[in-house]
DNA sequence: GTCTATACCACGATAGAC
DNA sequence: GTCTATCGTGGTATAGAC
């Protein structure tokens, strides 16, 4: 069920999938649904924290690497495309269907979005301080950096014009200079 | 009715809101909107075709300002800025409501912000054939900034910690250093 | 040009048979 | 555990009075 209704909802909304296009999809009648889900809310809940829980379940179980804060910049970049890459569908909802939640809901993923950007700000704050990187404003080059990564999602498609490896490559190249990393320099290749 | 429409896709999104919802908004019946427009996805369409065109008008009014390739991607990062915090809602609809639009109205809609896409990546490919521009990739370079810039409407709110002429500053500043501008620096202030 | 009324359909959710 | 059947609601869009 949750696969069905998170292809179904990332391809078409929330608002527009019914609970009969849901069973649907899964080959039973919509009534069944509601042994495994008290209403079609919970069901996106379940879906978006599902996935902000993961995200920052997979990013606690990285191991920073050793070195200095542009290295862990460029392994925060890297995370984020590869991870974010790999549930495209989950991705698309978890920005989209954030007004379809109910007001409780929405304050516990809020919570959880709020808690990854802490991460990337942390980085950003460490690396001010040891002089490698050189923001304007670290709030401000959070939500900068987090939008520019996103973004790949939404154009890029496996088999393209470039590799899933050279675009990192190339986005963790902009990531740096965006935050005036003083050893950045532009990948060849 | 366009600015009612607006506002209520805006902030429940095309599929939640009822036309019903939108005469309401106007003070009049369902029935009398069916006078202005032949259906509700007319009217998505009017609207997003409508913001894109003024898009393209917009920029194209402007007057491109003397000097090097860095001068005109600081011209379109604060064009860009400052036009699409005026339209907060219709930039909204544009960016979420696209999967809304039947085949035909989004092949149009496609085409336009293809087209304003188009305009950054020639002054990123001037700026690296001058020389004074860096970036790994035009494309992907065009992409990750307008997904940075775009961004900012997703947390600017007026009143906040930083006035729009700041975040404006820092913006431009963020960019020209992710397109490895040769002369860029931290604004100060 | 706007109203009331309504046709027709789909929605989320539940009840009770099996 | 899944089905069929259904309740109550609300959707888009149209018809025809005024």
């Amino acid at each position: 069920m949750r696969d069905a209704a998170l292809k179904l909802f990332a391809r078409d909304g929330y608002a527009a999938v019914s609970m009969r296009q849901i069973a649907s999809e899964i080959g039973v009648q919509a009534g069944a649904l509601y042994l495994y889900t008290a209403d079609k809310q919970s069901l996106l809940f379940d879906l978006m924290n599902g996935h902000m829980e993961a995200l920052l379940a997979a990013w606690a179980d990285t191991v920073p690497p050793q070195g200095d804060a542009i290295t862990r910049l460029e392994h925060f970049a890297r995370f984020h495309i590869r991870f974010h890459a790999a549930r495209a569908d989950a991705v698309f909802i978890a920005y989209m269907e954030l007004r379809n939640l109910s007001d409780e809901n929405f304050a516990v993923i809020e919570d959880l979005r709020r808690r990854y950007e802490a991460e990337l700000a942390r980085i950003l704050e460490q690396g001010q301080a040891e002089g490698c990187l050189t923001v304007p404003d670290i709030k401000l080059a959070t939500m900068a950096l987090i939008a520019m990564l996103t973004g790949v999602n939404t154009w890029f498609r496996e088999g393209g014009r470039l590799s899933r490896d050279r675009v990192e490559d190339i986005y963790v190249d902009m990531v740096l200079k965006a935050a005036g990393a003083a050893r950045a320099g532009t990948p060849t290749g």
